[in-house]
DNA sequence: TTTTGAGTTGTTCGA
DNA sequence: GTCGAACAACTCAAA
């Protein structure tokens, strides 16, 4: 008579895998029976409705994925802290392991959920994971994180290759059942309406869909990367960001695949490069998150408290809907509603645009992407706002204004993005595409501005001239 | 400690 | 049409 494998609990958080998993790894190979467990924890930030539904997808697949080991995903609702800890306890646990996913709310639950557990005397495994360098291990003057890009990177590419990720475990023993909600309780999911049409029809949750998406893009588009990721009007991105944000694959597995891949095509090694400083940026959030946990709330630059921020819900919902009469940015907000995605380029665009033309706080745009974003992410979105407002860290200098017609001639040359988020105005000219509001009647050929396509809701040569003037309030003297 | 060079992604203007 | 300079000053990182 032999007592029962002891459970160990694996706490899933923003790390949807099997593979380079290691709390999930440590977990397997202690050979205790697992139990694994996802919270939906309600006590912080909640997530935008685009989020919403790609969790739902890739929990069903992580779900999926257990099952087909013989284990089942525990779903459960509440602080997450107090009910990993409860869950311990009644289950009689030995263990709980889990990543250390560096998202501002996150950390503070797992230091709680810690203590929790030593009070409980369960051992507690916290694991790393989620980055290519811990923010420890990258420290400036006082042990704070570094601010300017380019010297971090080089530090975390200095520190050599990353662990190399860790397969799947092949097998594993379950713990018996508990109780569990199930995904349909969650109503993550929208139904009256349903709006995730274009999302389903643009997009696949889940680890597999995540290794195939990696794939695809190191057997195409990772060739002429460097240039090609510009190019709103080309396939010419690797589309993994709402994989990466889910954790259903890891910075490392990317890192090591594309390094991979560049020793086989040495062709391909700028590009590589390239794609990396891509994971290098993420990194970058992710620390500056670390080290700020207000990051989505308070300007990095105090300075910029001052800022003369206007109050317009007209142009706020103009720029969100995709109706400011600048086709590019017009295009990218359609492109975002009915995908949950935005092209990168054209989201510095369009983010410059609600900040620098209609004057509204970096806020307002940051809400609105954390919303509709598939890939909406705690740490990169609030990071790229405040660069793109001039008040992060190694932010965009105020003189950067981006203008929306010369963005679109020389990213969407033939207008072909353009025309295919807004199809009201496809009949026009590539010459005129950019900027229809130039075009005569008889070119028009059918649109009338200001009734199927509105007229620019500011001129770029006035609003350059009051963002600099608003910008000029903020310098410190 | 002090100094020095640099800082993701632009635009406009005038020669 | 093309090209270089101006657009500010500041903070950061490293020598």
């Amino acid at each position: 008579m032999s007592s029962p494998a002891p459970i160990a609990i694996v706490w899933f958080r923003d790390d949807l895998r099997l593979s380079d998993h290691p709390a999930l790894s440590q977990a397997a190979q202690s050979g205790a029976a697992l139990l694994c467990l996802y919270v939906q924890d309600e006590s912080a930030r909640p997530l935008g409705g685009a989020s919403r539904w790609w969790l739902a997808q890739s929990l069903r697949s992580l779900a999926a994925d257990l099952a087909s080991r013989g284990a089942t995903l525990v779903l459960r609702r509440g602080p997450a802290a107090g009910i990993v800890a409860e869950i311990a306890r009644d289950t009689g646990a030995a263990s709980v392991s889990w990543n250390d996913v560096a998202t501002a709310p996150g950390r503070a639950v797992a230091d709680e959920l810690a203590a929790r557990l030593a009070d409980l005397g369960i051992a507690a495994q916290c694991c790393q994971g989620d980055l290519l360098a811990a923010p420890s291990t990258v420290r400036g003057k006082e042990g704070r994180g570094l601010k300017v890009f380019t010297p971090f990177w080089n530090r975390v590419l200095a520190r050599g290759d990353p662990p190399l990720p860790l397969p799947a475990p092949k097998a594993f023993g379950a713990a018996p059942r508990i109780a569990s909600d199930t995904l349909a309780d969650w109503r993550l999911e929208p139904t009256r309406p349903d709006w995730a049409g274009g999302l389903r029809a643009h997009w696949q949750a889940g680890e597999a869909a995540a290794q195939r998406s990696l794939q695809q893009f190191l057997d195409g588009a990772v060739a002429g990367y460097a240039g090609d990721r510009d190019r709103p009007d080309r396939a010419g991105t690797s589309r993994l960001s709402p994989h990466l944000r889910f954790g259903e694959i890891s910075s490392r597995q990317l890192w090591h695949a594309a390094r991979f891949a560049a020793a086989e095509r040495p062709a391909i090694a700028a590009d590589v490069d390239k794609f990396l400083s891509e994971l290098g940026w993420r990194e970058f959030c992710r620390h500056l998150l670390f080290d700020n946990p207000d990051l989505a709330t308070r300007n990095l630059q105090p300075a910029f408290d001052r800022f003369p921020w206007t109050t317009d819900p007209g142009a706020l919902r103009a720029w969100q809907q995709g109706r400011t009469g600048y086709p590019l940015v017009d295009a990218g907000m359609r492109e975002l509603w009915q995908t949950g995605a935005m092209h990168n380029r054209v989201r510095m665009v369009a983010a410059s645009f609600l900040v620098k033309h209609l004057l509204l706080d970096w806020r307002c745009g940051e809400a609105w992407f954390w919303d509709t974003l598939v890939d909406a992410d705690p740490a990169s979105n609030p990071a790229n706002w405040q660069w793109v407002a001039g008040c992060g860290a190694d932010a965009a200098p105020y003189f950067r204004v981006f203008n929306p017609v010369l963005q679109g001639e020389k990213f969407d040359p033939e207008g072909d993005y353009v025309r295919r988020f807004i199809p009201e105005i496809a009949g026009l000219s590539t010459k005129l595409i950019h900027q229809p509001w130039t075009a005569t009647p008889l070119e028009l050929a059918g649109v009338t501005l200001g009734d199927s396509y509105p007229q620019p809701i500011v001129d770029h040569r006035v609003a350059r001239q009051r963002a600099l003037a608003a910008y000029a309030t903020v310098r410190n003297n």
